[in-house]
DNA sequence: CAAATATATGTAGTTAACTACATATATTAC
DNA sequence: GTAATATATGTAGTTAACTACATATATTTG
């Protein structure tokens, strides 16, 4: 009985459990970066890996593939481009786009980031391989919510 | 091979992820409320249910309870006192001491909320009930955090 | 019991995402 | 081929957490 209301807590206070385990890890995810010399920050990750992957793409694309809404990617942009780790240029095809790529600079700091990548990688596997596995969780909730949408199940159960 | 990459990349821009679910979550959240005609914000219900759990407590004791830091428990007292949700008064015996409590108002708040909370559980429970139980994950992975910290395990692999 | 330390609260400023709105260019429809 | 619509980018302002610092009161220690 008393574990139903714990679990309805939990159940409810969800975004917030989330939010603080993603602000924990990119605090350490940080030091860890610090830790090895390297002059990075982890939310720099997401634009940088797809440019890395996909070589060019406009502001637009990149945001979908990483799945931030536009003005993110944009301030984040700037921030790289401050750090000269990426440039921009127009498309010559479409003139409305911005074609975003890695500077030589950029390949060089991603390339001398493989052997920080592989520490956390095995880290977060270390502490995400539980019973439950964090990453395959966030990709099926990530999946249902695609196929409908958390309001929508709720009004499903509202029209009860 | 490819499939490695693609899990690496997840693992190492996992707080992005967790962040992004924990936005959209709690927006879906206020919408839902919304539907319901009832004024109340996702964010407060940690503050709220915990003081109708416990009745009374300190400004420090709820972050504890609610695990934020206690400047940010401070500011959603300062929203919740405007709503007239919670009052505080002065600890007669620590007089640092502030002690919060529902008013009539916030009470009668969280019992008309009651049904509100079974479809969001409902919800919750149909969107996160997946193979890799979301909110179980995020318990083990707490633990394990708490028993040795994401930086500590990431040294452990540097020193080799 | 006075000084040093610890604890409780509060304020100011930061961060990293967001939404809403604005503008320029491209595409589609008549 | 022009008008209407759609798409791409950009700016401004918001949000909800945080850290760092400041102050007041309690507790501990010599």
């Amino acid at each position: 009985m008393e574990q139903n209301v714990i679990d309805a807590s939990g159940l409810l206070a969800i975004s917030t459990r989330l939010q603080r385990l993603s602000d924990q890890i990119r605090r350490d995810g940080l030091l860890i970066y610090k830790a090895f010399g390297i002059d990075f920050q982890p939310k720099w990750f997401p634009v940088l890996y797809t440019l890395y992957k996909k070589s060019t793409m406009s502001v637009v694309s990149l945001s979908d593939e990483i799945g931030y809404a536009h003005p993110s990617t944009i301030s984040l942009l700037k921030e790289l481009e401050k750090e000269k780790l990426i440039r921009s240029k127009k498309d010559k095809i479409d003139t409305r786009k911005r074609l975003v790529e890695l500077t030589e600079k950029g390949k060089t700091l991603l390339s001398t980031m493989e052997p920080v990548w592989q520490v956390i990688i095995k880290a977060t596997e270390e502490v995400t391989n539980t019973e439950n596995n964090l990453m395959k969780a966030i990709n099926e909730v990530e999946a249902a919510l695609q196929e409908k949408s958390f309001l929508l199940r709720a009004q499903a159960y509202m029209n009860k």
